[in-house]
DNA sequence: CCGAACTCGGATAACTCCTGTCCGAGACAG
DNA sequence: CTGTCTCGGACAGGAGTTATCCGAGTTCGG
């Protein structure tokens, strides 16, 4: 029951675009965080056919998010990288064996499956909650407006460092 | 997201259980789903480890609910099955990269760690507010008492059918 | 008291999915 | 029109889950 780990990447660069008005590479990102660019690539790619993101090709090409930071939550971000699947489900063991119940009584779904579903209801609704939006704000309670200023910063500064960067791959 | 499999069976066992005064082995019980006996075991014996069952060797040994049914909920089973790592796990790149941040700014989790942690939260205190009692009787209000008195009947079958019965693997 | 059958428990393979990587198609800028 | 940069999908490696088997321990019957 473990959250696939591309999701925290892909979280981050979603709060990371609130803060750019230009399309941002995947690159770009990557380094920012400090993570495998390729398979960053992947994720934003989710996020790509989701609806979430635009991609730009060409020279100043890169990712961009389509709707106001407001209007995207956590679950869609959650979905779209990890699957849109429901975290139980039921194979309806209870129809078979020699005790299997009967098809006619099995319109339903049996109380394990109701409770799991209502769980996983509630876990959808708080993520549904927060969006991308509230975030970027928790971000500028916690370390003030200047943190996610400079990352703009640093998405607009466009070459620097170079070979300069500490690069220790 | 994907739940471990075999938290369904072993839900279905601790109802099952329920109506069981006596020790029921697990082939019994695989034989009742109609799955891997083999499979079964290992979840069954998760649930000993976490001491929701209780394990009696021998001639007439198999496995006893420790607790009354109200006593377990549906998180203590899926958290002896499928473990209790929580579902997100925050790798902190925050204080990684080239703006990461200071470190002394990072006593606590970032939002987007609060947001899942509350999320998951919500998952496990619905799971926690339903217990194996509630699940029996969510039987019963389905299918009347008749179900699980037959259950109970058939647990204490010992060896009906043998080979008569339709085996079909 | 001894033997046998039955039970759980852990150690052992096969498989699927996630993680990580690469190269090609397409598009904007010059 | 060419070049460079970008995304997009196709390709291996590894971890975790699924499924299975056999051995250790215990109780019942003779």
């Amino acid at each position: 029951m473990k959250l696939s780990g591309g999701v925290e990447w892909a979280l981050h660069c979603c709060v990371v675009l609130t803060t750019a008005t230009e399309p941002v590479p995947a690159a770009r990102l990557a380094e920012l965080h400090d993570v495998s660019g390729s398979y960053l690539a992947k994720q934003l790619q989710a996020l790509s056919r989701a609806g979430l993101v635009t991609s730009v090709q060409g020279n100043a090409g890169g990712y961009v998010l389509t709707r106001a930071p407001e209007l995207i939550t956590i679950l869609d971000v959650v979905e779209a990288v990890d699957g849109a699947q429901p975290t139980f489900v039921c194979t309806e063991i209870r129809q078979r064996g020699p005790l299997a119940a009967a098809q006619e009584a099995c319109t339903r779904p049996c109380p394990i499956a109701r409770a799991m579903a209502g769980a996983d209801a509630a876990w959808r609704a708080a993520l549904q909650a927060t969006s991308i939006a509230d975030l970027a704000g928790g971000v500028d309670d916690d370390y003030g407006p200047t943190a996610l200023a400079g990352i703009r910063t640093w998405l607009t500064g466009p070459d620097e460092g170079g070979t300069a960067t500490g690069e220790r791959g």
